[in-house]
DNA sequence: TGTACATCAGTGAACGCGCGTTCACTGATGTAC
DNA sequence: TGTACATCAGTGAACGCGCGTTCACTGATGTAC
């Protein structure tokens, strides 16, 4: 299965096949050991050495596919909250959004959150930043609340945190544990929003 | 350096060395693929087919390294609990003593709630009752707590999946994300079973 | 319009490496007579 | 007490594999004259 070649100027095509290609193959494979630069190329139909074109090394590229997906799950968020102004009900929503993420894309956020290479790194500090953009729109959240009075006097950063973990905690034990996933994903979660909800908002 | 031969009868010696020092490799390395069948055989100071003396292939070790962490993990628990009766101050103790084992041993933690290993294969289900011990249990601190009308009315395997969860991300996210750290681990915790606690239990 | 030439997107073959696992073996330890 | 022998805890060498990466190259595409 050839790939054709590119023609003059076109050659950041095959980049955004490679990226592609080497998303599909960790969200099929299931398994990020199996995303080898050789295996990439044979899915996009072209030798080994020509990702190398696009790609200093294999981290890089795999740095690339983390930046993809901050993005598709900053997409998520968006979606979730578009429309809506209420800070409790986006907060809500944003958790709902996260988790569903996981789910649709557990390879993805596996790689994302529970890997080694999730701790960002010094040199890889934008990727950080990708996934701030998400977190500090949370911090925005809980800034508003705690502006209107509706949760107690607490660091805002303490509380996103908080929140931030909560859904992690869930999302995570979804991906492991599927014995979880028997009882429903949506049925603990809104038990967990609940319980914290009501610990958390004021009276 | 090489490892005096065990004396008849003494083979079993081999195996526990074996045992211990995968688990060494695992936490000093800081990584999975590090734990090598010659790698570990190094570090003993035997040579690789040894291994094959006592485990079937690299899969039986890693599982008997999860077998033994999950042991430990339960002293952590059972540690904790001792010589405390109340349900909801045992319930408290065990989270703190999960999250403790997780911070203390993340790399063991990693590969038995967060790696792709994690993941139960039905042949190996008394690791998956080895985690379970501390769950039921868990389970048995949620039945106390409801049979004491203490807690709302709800499936206790919701709850303790709920309890299970927020551990859990406490745990994961102080793991891959060292900037959570800096805020204090144990102030994140405190926050989350604060709110939590509240909205759990019945005023 | 035709042709020499530079450029650019790749290719093909090879490198050295560490891995899990196997197989035939060795040599010390204990046992039987 | 001495010696032949079985057992047992390992060893040494080798297998085939897939990996990341390099290097010199090719051949189609566009450009200059």
């Amino acid at each position: 299965v050839r790939r054709p070649r590119a023609k003059r100027g076109e050659g950041d095509k095959l980049r955004e096949e490679i990226l592609v290609a080497a998303s599909e193959l960790l969200a099929k494979s299931g398994d990020e050991e199996a995303v080898s630069i050789r295996a990439v190329a044979h899915a996009v139909g072209v030798t080994p050495p020509s990702i190398y074109l696009h790609f200093a090394d294999k981290d890089e590229l795999l740095f690339a596919v983390c930046t993809l997906q901050f993005r598709t799950m900053g997409e998520y968020q968006e979606r979730a909250v578009e429309g809506v102004d209420d800070p409790s009900e986006q907060l809500f929503r944003r958790a709902l959004a996260y988790v569903q993420f996981g789910i649709d894309h557990p390879e993805h956020y596996r790689l994302l959150f529970m890997s080694h290479r999730a701790t960002p790194v010094p040199e890889h500090e934008d990727a950080a930043l990708q996934q701030a953009s998400g977190f500090t729109q949370l911090v925005g959240n809980v800034h508003a609340l705690l502006a209107a009075g509706l949760i107690a006097e607490e660091d805002p950063l303490v509380v996103a945190s908080g929140l931030w973990a909560l859904v992690h905690g869930v999302t995570a034990l979804a991906i492991t544990q599927p014995a979880i996933t028997e009882l429903g994903v949506e049925r603990l979660l809104r038990h967990m929003t609940s319980v914290y909800g009501r610990g958390l908002f004021r009276t």
